[in-house]
DNA sequence: AAGGCGTGTGGAAGCGGTTCCACACACCGA
DNA sequence: TCGGTGTGTGGAACCGCTTCCACACGCCTT
């Protein structure tokens, strides 16, 4: 392997001077540019990473806090934020949060701009405090999927509850009455807000809409499709079935579709259907979901990052709302009239 | 940030002592090392990765190379890396390949030690040449989804060819003779082999069964759904349209539901289909297809890269054979008795 | 009692870069 | 002619850790 200094005996030159070329610093005359970068040629020289990192204070990576997989969208994101992160001279570091521990631990080792130079965080509000240690530390941070709550630090969000606003008023306007919603337990360890802000724009609009939620129409569980079918299986064998339901992803608008199938009614006929995320096999199910920018929102968080980075300062902590959008597919239609589900 | 002669100097020893607390040498004694560790919990030091790494020779850093998440198998492949790295005190760096030239980039990039400490290969026939030079640096490898080709690489493999056995075995024993199947590309600019063996397997488990595989029943195109269903399209509207079709993935045969349904046919009545991969949807598709243990591949890769680096020395080159296996679900039937399409 | 050996430890010399400082040299104006 | 100014350059110091070498000390052997 050669080093630097091997680069500069072979252009005659000093190790400093290499430096400078090697950062492009504009104290090098032409001449001697041209000598280092033919020695460099040479002997196929490469910049030991560690090294510049070590001296330099900033090692070239950037970290990427990942609840990781936990829902199909995290992919979509990730993919937007490799695309961005790409062009860049930095490289990928993934942290993988499985638990609060986890994620503290993340937090801790990388307070310190020799593990990471830059961090995002994504779905998952960083624990108390951690924020300011992070600047304090120097590390710039963007927040993905994630509100700052007022703190310095830019964020790529999308207003969920919005999102729930626009999928209940198109349910409302097709007609429909018995609405029920399912999402994610409301408290889980990690303060994940997605679903319950989902919920809350449900419960909003149908208040607004003059309809009543009615007892039990909201449900809770895990993040998995099959769970989602089992409480739809629950919704339908009610007196009062709904004649529509609306989830907090579309991962468990699936388990819906697959209950209500399995119980022999049809979508839209019998029940509608609204999910959340539009995820790549939405389009495949035919499902009417609202659409978040996912794969935008990841590159739009790095893109912050990179900036930050290039700035050297802090930016300007700004919050970045991307768009929501309703996608009317083949899941949703006005109610049939029946007040009862067949015997 | 306290530095190890921070340590040192609250402990009131050397830093060589401290480094070789740190490092579990047995050459400390138990008082010094209680001293040493309070200092360190009462300084919160934790040692500089960089400096540590520099000094080391390598960075305790994982590579994943991964032509990124085209196809969806490779997401579920990376859980089970990510799973595997987790509990090791390995970092993982992701590298995005796009292209070719993406890929030599990386490949030249990373060989040598202080870049990654060892590389994950996942569905990507390295290039020529760099995996000896891999070797010559020092840096172990292990390939995911693809073959060692005798060299001494270990490999965690499946054998596609078989696997395309297995669905046609399937079909054939239904009673299926018009069997089309549809594939990635054949030439792509990475070598990527898995379809054209996939293929293979269908081809010569036709001939075996004395099936004649009719002219243009054989399909390419590039991995998505919205192709394989054009090639569907074009499949059923032919005089003699295949009553069973068989593709390289899942994605790939969720195009042919598409196709299928749209064409007013009904599966698996109709027409039988099966895919390859088992990802999570196919499940809620109620396809059958040929599943590939992904998770696992990527977990028992990664674990056998961690045995590499904590061995020190290569490890035993061998190339793991991952089983494949049938999931009958509901996109297959015996074909009805139709020689033709109606009308 | 003297030499040998094992154990624990301090400290210096790297690892391979960056950056600062000093300095040589050319060119300018007074 | 002589500072002054600016440009290019070499080299040392430093980043924070590991590791090797030297050495002090206690204990066992002969």
């Amino acid at each position: 392997m050669a080093t630097i200094a091997d680069v500069a005996a072979q252009a005659g030159v000093g190790a400093g001077t290499v430096s400078r070329v090697l950062n492009d610093s504009p104290r090098v005359s032409e001449t001697t540019r041209a000598r280092v970068l033919a020695a460099i040629e040479e002997l196929n020289y490469r910049p030991n990473p560690l090294a510049r990192g070590l001296s330099r204070g900033r090692c070239q990576t950037l970290g990427v806090v990942v609840p990781f997989f936990t829902h199909a969208s995290a992919v979509e994101r990730l993919r937007g934020v490799v695309a961005a992160v790409d062009g860049s001279r930095y490289d990928l570091v993934l942290f993988n949060v499985e638990s609060p521990v986890h994620r503290d631990e993340h937090f801790a080792s990388l307070t310190r701009r020799d593990r990471a130079d830059g961090l995002l965080v994504m779905s998952l509000p960083p624990p108390q405090g951690s924020l300011e240690r992070l600047a304090t530390a120097g590390v710039p941070v963007v927040l993905l999927d994630s509100h700052n709550h007022g703190l310095d630090v830019p964020a790529v969000v999308t207003d969920d509850v919005e999102g729930g606003r626009l999928a209940i008023r198109h349910l409302l306007s097709l007609g429909h009455e018995r609405i029920a919603f399912i999402g994610d337990e409301p408290d889980n360890p990690f303060g994940f807000t997605s679903s319950s802000d989902r919920e809350a724009g449900y419960i909003r609009t149908m208040d607004e809409g003059g309809v009543e939620v009615r007892a039990g129409y909201v449900r809770h569980g895990p993040h998995v499709r099959t769970v989602s079918r089992r409480l739809t299986e629950e919704l339908l064998a009610r007196r009062d079935p709904p004649t529509a339901v609306f989830t907090a992803s579309d991962v468990q608008a699936l388990g819906v579709l697959e209950a209500v199938r399995a119980a022999g009614l049809r979508v839209p006929e019998d029940i509608s259907v609204v999910g959340f995320d539009d995820v790549e096999v939405s389009s495949y199910a035919g499902l009417t979901t609202v659409r978040q920018p996912l794969y935008e929102s990841g590159h739009k968080a790095a893109t912050l990052l990179l900036e930050a980075l290039g700035a050297d300062g802090p930016i300007a902590p700004v919050e970045i709302e991307l768009k929501l959008e309703l996608v009317v597919r083949s899941t949703t239609a006005p109610p049939t009239n029946r007040k009862r589900r067949p015997a």
